[in-house]
RNA sequence: GCUCCCGUAGUUCAACGGAUAGAACACGAGAUUCCGGAUCUCGCGAUAGAGGUUCAAUUCCUCUCGGGAGCACCA
């Protein structure tokens, strides 16, 4: 049985965000950034219960008859008002009491907005191994990584977006030999990341037979960390064209980095930074000559830092880095878009860098994880079976079908538009799908889901844009409006609601690095949009609705395309 | 064996400790004399199990069961 207290209590959180908008005007606050709790136990003195007896007082409701307050839709719902012995009904009226006409005005012609100001974060992302093609895998972190490093930005906060090459490490050692061996200069440049998994898939095969070829890739790679200048030649050309390869990718799909780095880079720092370590004495060192970092914490398994040949490690390397970005970037947080199978190697890296005080502890160091992405079957799809499916390969698929879909419902447009829109919304549809789940579960790889162009989809999306652009195109010019608070209540409070809290999801899906926050608001709003102008008519409504409609399809407009641009979806005028 | 992540309609996913657990796909029924039917409306259908905390639990805690990942010379 839920007390009177309770249904208060529930009530008032409903309420924040009506609260947070009176707060803000009163007292002159951005309660974005202050959380309006529910508190747990409602007394007289208490935040929330004094707004909802002045909400009454100016409703002229005696405070000792306050137990709840209904707003709008659920003031319809009777099972609800039954359960109050007083209630207060707040029709659209009580909309207007906290959405005034100027914050409602305000609020929709707002420009800038920079809750993160003062922040300087680092997001590594992507990260492809350059000797390896990008795969469905990799469009997590590319696609996660570029949307957070948007939503950032669009919070106002300065963001150094990073790749961090995996261009290091025995497996260089393994190509090298055969390249050697095996190699063809011509195919390099032409097909570069192909040919180099054809001689590396055929180095595993080979080595099942010579084994001794493991020895000769090891050897090869502590030849090429040691600076053998033709080993190094060769290494240099393999990064250089898959870079190359990797851009156009990148382009395609609207992922910017600021720096791109390498694990290669660090080398020299290696050497000083374990140094430190064993400066510090946290660094055991083995019978063997491996180097090992124990923790306190018995959950976190030692890190292994240096091998027993001396050669480098992924950990060693990742700990230079770090460093030298503090030092470089002066970031105020880092974060490190990686699959979830390193949670483990993150947590150890992070404890190392906390015991060998390399960072100001108040630096936040985050490790965003995300889960796997598994095969039809739902099983993990492996490199070496072949299973794997390229992001290129995805991409054409998408765009084909797009352009294919494009041609039977809008025949009329150019061939050039239709490619475009193709690509648009090809692309886009492969993005949404990602971006719009959260990004802790595995997901379950579908080609059909993937290509969906309906529902909840990425052009689902577009589409609605494309709908409201064509309303406003065929408006003409829009009339300035006043407003007053007969107009607003015409309006839909739901849809108005929603277009409202935009900034407010872009802030969530920053505080939990969730970009599927943001997606999942656009797709609401685009719900409520699409049922709103097909019972209310736009062109045909008389002033001043017409206008006051006109307004809200193109603030909704407005907010799905910086809404999708955020998520790096392209936005169409047609399609 | 130990550690971490995840169990929600037939399937794929939502739900800042709050109201009748929301969608999409699939399935069934409907909407174009009206701004583009890639749309809209209605129906069918789910919290793995057992305890605990709370006025209130899909959400937090404990245990069990099920799936995935990780646990020193890979990255």
């Amino acid at each position: 049985m839920t007390s009177e207290v309770g249904i208060l209590g529930m009530l008032m959180k409903k309420l924040q965000q009506e609260i947070a908008v009176v707060v803000k005007e009163h007292w002159q606050l951005d309660t974005r950034e202050v959380d309006v709790s529910c508190p747990r136990e409602l007394g007289h003195g208490d935040f929330t219960t004094n707004i909802a007896l002045k909400v009454a007082a100016r409703w002229g409701i005696p405070t000792s008859q306050v137990t709840g307050i209904l707003v709008g839709e659920l003031a319809q719902r009777p099972f609800i008002r039954k359960n109050f012995t007083n209630v207060i009904i707040a029709e659209p009226g009580f909309v207007n009491f906290f959405l005034s006409p100027q914050s409602i005005w305000r609020e929709l012609s707002r420009g800038k907005y920079n809750p993160y100001r003062g922040r300087k974060v680092i997001v590594e992302y992507s990260a492809p191994n350059i000797a390896k093609p990008m795969h469905v895998g990799h469009l997590r972190s590319t696609i996660i990584g570029q949307a957070l490093v948007n939503i950032y930005r669009a919070l106002g906060a300065r963001v150094v977006a990073l790749n961090y090459l995996g261009d290091w490490g025995t497996q260089f050692g393994k190509l090298l030999v055969a390249y050697q061996k095996w190699g063809s200069k011509v195919q390099l440049k032409h097909t570069p990341i192909d040919e180099m998994l054809r001689i590396y898939v055929k180095f595993h095969k080979e080595a099942k037979i010579h084994p001794e070829l493991e020895d000769e890739a090891k050897a090869a790679f502590k030849n090429l960390e040691q600076g053998n200048k033709k080993l190094l030649q060769t290494w240099k050309l393999f990064r250089e064209y898959s870079l190359r390869e990797f851009n156009d990718l990148y382009k395609r799909l609207g992922v910017k980095f600021d720096y791109y780095e390498g694990e290669s880079q660090y080398q020299k720092s290696l050497r000083k930074v374990l140094n430190e370590l064993v400066a510090k004495k946290i660094i055991t060192i083995n019978e063997d000559g491996s180097q090992v970092v124990i923790f306190d914490d018995e959950k976190i398994t030692p890190m292994l830092v240096q091998k027993s040949d001396g050669a480098s490690l992924y950990a060693t390397r990742d700990l230079a880095a770090l460093k030298a970005r503090l030092k470089k970037y002066h970031p105020t947080e880092m974060l490190y878009v990686v699959a979830n199978q390193q949670a483990l190697y993150f947590d150890q890296l992070f404890t190392c860098v906390k015991l060998a005080g390399f960072s100001n502890p108040k630096v936040k160091l985050t490790h965003v994880k995300f889960g796997l992405v598994l095969g039809e079957e739902g099983k993990k799809m492996s490199t070496r079976e072949g299973e794997i499916i390229k992001l290129e390969e995805l991409l054409n698929k998408a765009v084909d079908l797009a352009w294919r879909t494009v041609e039977k419902k809008n025949p009329e447009l150019g061939r050039r538009e239709k490619a475009k829109v193709a690509e648009a919304v090809g692309v886009g549809a492969v993005k949404y799908n990602d971006l719009s789940q959260n990004r802790l579960t595995d997901i379950t790889f579908n080609w059909r889901r993937m290509m969906s162009f309906e529902g909840n989809s990425g052009p689902y999306l577009q589409y609605t844009y494309v709908r409201l652009k064509s309303i406003l195109r065929k408006a003409g010019k829009l009339k300035s409006l006043r407003f007053n608070a007969d107009i607003l209540i015409e309006l839909d409070v739901n849809l108005l609601h929603k277009l409202i809290q935009y900034q407010d999801s872009l802030l969530r899906a920053a505080k939990e690095n969730s970009p599927h926050l943001v997606a999942n608001y656009l797709y609401e709003l685009a719900n409520l949009v699409n049922s709103y102008y097909h019972e209310a008519p736009v062109l045909k409504a008389v002033e001043p609705l017409r206008s006051l409609r006109l307004l809200l399809v193109q603030r909704t407009a407005l907010v799905l395309k910086s809404g999708l641009e955020v998520l790096g979806i392209k936005v169409v005028e047609r399609m």
